[in-house]
DNA sequence: TGACTATATTCCTATTTGGGAATATAGATT
DNA sequence: AATCTATATTCCCAAATAGGAATATAGTCA
């Protein structure tokens, strides 16, 4: 059952701060070591365990591998539902300060840096 | 951290369809194994596991083990996702058909058919 | 008191999980 | 070709989980 799946996704912590934050952007995983400061087999194990259940996407850019979220109704909705859940959580908040922050003086993927107010082209 | 708590109780199927049936009305165990159809040691170890983590609140009435959710706005929020979610799913309308029809015909505690339009004291 | 009923717990086992150290890989750069 | 960079995978271990068989417990009833 697909939503049970995504439950199982949920229920680590690392996991969940990264749907979190992929809920507002694509990212590359030096992205996610970056905000959340986990070590890198760790966040690339979390990855892979989302990917293998559907819940993330993954294309390469480059060196850079850009992770998203697929069209999949349920997870937007729990997604939505997080994000009603944690308006008070000091993580998450952080998270997405650490994320803003990112958007104006990182070195990523052009994929990525799309986002940015002011698009900044790979030298 | 809360919400996580609420996921990892949320990310098991048994589980899932306790608090799901729990959304409509408090319940006693034997409506659980009714239900669900699943054996008194499962059903007990997951109340146990979900009461442990705060998911649920349990009364004694006679024999009986009450069972409820509690007031938390995280959980409240996440079932009510839960229920968005559902709609679609054969196993979950089939546990709530069984439950009408349980409210109807069964034998339990007095707390729980409180609920049934037509209340049936016990003899 | 002793038997009965509804539920909980214990013991055991197989599987899954989460994490780290070390290593592998794919594409880019020289 | 050799090297570098970003990311993935393998090997390992400790802990958590899920489930069943058997047993224990608390309250009820005769």
């Amino acid at each position: 059952m697909d939503l049970i799946q995504i439950y199982q996704c949920f229920c680590d912590r690392t996991r969940l701060r990264i749907l979190h934050l992929l809920a507002r952007s694509p990212l590359c995983v030096c992205h996610f070591q970056e905000i959340l400061g986990e070590p890198q087999v760790k966040i690339s194990k979390h990855l892979s365990y989302l990917r293998s259940r559907g819940m993330v996407t993954a294309t390469r850019d480059q060196n850079w591998m850009i992770y998203s979220l697929p069209k999949k109704r349920e997870l937007e909705t729990n997604l939505k539902c997080l994000q009603d859940c944690v308006h008070s959580d000091a993580m998450f908040a952080r998270d997405l300060r650490k994320l803003t922050r990112l958007r104006e003086s990182c070195c990523g993927p052009a994929a990525v840096s799309a986002t940015r107010e002011k698009r900044i082209t790979r030298s």
